[in-house]
DNA sequence: GAACGTCGTTCGGTATAACAGAACAATTTA
DNA sequence: TAAATTGTTCTGTTATACCGAACGACGTTC
């Protein structure tokens, strides 16, 4: 159960934040049961009475929340986080004026609707809006999803230069997730004419099997590509003709937020 | 600008995490336009350099991100924190559980409804469902609200006996914040008998004036209540027995979550 | 167009604060 | 009852986090 303190650039790193930081991911992946002091001071390589003290820091500021039950004491991720969570997620402003076109969206289509930003190459949720009914899918926000296998991911890298987005692949690499992922980047490339001209992405099984994904790019008034949304779905059936009416219904969506944005787009 | 290092509890804490921690604090409070490096060592006390490592730290985990214009450079909130703040509000499980029948109320209603816990004697929102259209209510999530002015904070009180309430109170305080608010101990916990009766409560515009919010508490298989849900609206005209009808339509969808938890609630 | 102010970034010396390990109290397990 | 966990406290030592000052790069102003 060893975590590696993933480092991305140490030249200023100051080993007790980078360590509390560690305390909350480690958390953040063991979120359902909480941990005690031993299990994390152990899986972040410190020593018990280190781990304790900056627990008892992070725990004094409510970014961890603590629970005793018999002689034991569980520690798990606090309600701050929940506040700075939203308000990160609340900051690009995209989400406030994208939010109830998705609840629009979701409702036409009774599917789960998301929003998703880049960031550094990668696509992150940082909204969504749940289907109505028993369905879950699982998909948490904040996580990176994989350009070259993720509906948003498609829908945004189709706005850019062929070249760019060879850079991008080549940077991140194309792992296969499915029989049906393309790991091929000429063969993405080739995807990505026929997106950038219907207006919407498929994630047809590539990411994982069963599920299909249709995304459009959200674009600000330069033309770039700020955001994308999509809606999720179990395969199950569902025809070429299906499929394509969702995307029209996503990129009419996607439009009507790039609108908003100041993106002058005409209607349809 | 200057902002005092709110401390509970000091006994053991790292001064550079408390930094780190007091520079997402101040961060989430400025998230529309981000700060810069100056501003940040200004507000939270510290050095320029000082604070500059703390970014740097902070940065290369995602908890903040930077952004270039000109010759500055401003911080804002990163999207490592979204992750987190989606783990910690699922945490309690009772976000799955609770989210698409928050969503059918609110489509039954037409309002913003929420989902909040107790924390410290405070009701703190986790989820929450956006009316549709262009209404936008600012509540945003994680934030601690009163509980003696709060539509959550009164259907939670009104679970507990009166010995606790007064407790509880007592060690909050029961602040004034609008003409309505209810600042007597004992009037309000009159009121709770009421709530506790009719099974959901009503702010009529006690924490802001001109909204109205009504909810209902989930209790768990024990009875006690675990958290509360709610609609919030405006007040404009609408008449007591409007304030009867959503209470009603509150309180069976709480009950269907107790339901969903375990309680033993006979159906309406 | 030149001098100034302000920005972010880097460097180095020093006081100190963060660390590990051991000891302690309070439990639970055998 | 004994042994082995648990969480918590303490203390000495080293490493480190901190500040102040200096730097280069912009942007601004006279």
């Amino acid at each position: 159960m060893k975590e590696e303190t993933a480092k991305t650039d140490d030249k200023y790193a100051l080993r007790s934040v980078s360590r509390a930081l560690d305390i909350l991911h480690v958390l953040g992946e063991h979120s359902a049961e909480g941990m005690t002091v031993a299990e994390l001071a152990d899986s972040i390589g410190v020593s018990k009475s280190t781990a304790f003290t900056l627990l008892q820091t992070l725990l004094a500021r409510g970014f961890i929340a603590d629970e005793r039950l018999g002689g034991s004491r569980r520690y798990r991720l606090g309600l701050a986080l929940v506040h700075l969570g939203d308000r990160a997620a609340a900051n690009t402003g995209i989400t406030q004026i994208a939010m109830p076109l998705l609840q629009q969206l979701t409702q036409e289509t009774g599917l789960t609707s998301r929003l998703a930003v880049l960031d550094d190459g990668y696509a992150v949720a940082i909204s969504r809006v749940d289907a109505p009914g028993i369905f879950r899918l699982a998909g948490s926000l904040g996580t990176r999803e994989l350009p070259h296998c993720s509906g948003v991911g498609k829908a945004l890298l189709a706005l850019l230069p062929p070249a760019r987005v060879f850079q991008i692949l080549k940077r991140i690499g194309m792992p296969s997730r499915t029989e049906h992922t393309i790991t091929e980047p000429a063969e993405l490339v080739k995807n990505l004419v026929d997106v950038a001209d219907r207006g919407y992405a498929f994630d047809d099984e590539e990411d994982n099997l069963g599920v299909i994904c249709v995304a459009a790019a959200v674009t600000d008034r330069s033309g770039d590509g700020v955001a994308a949304i999509s809606v999720t779905s179990m395969k199950g059936g569902r025809s070429l003709e299906d499929m394509h009416d969702l995307g029209r219904a996503v990129r009419a969506c996607a439009d009507k937020i790039s609108r908003l944005l100041g993106a002058n787009i005409p209607d349809a």
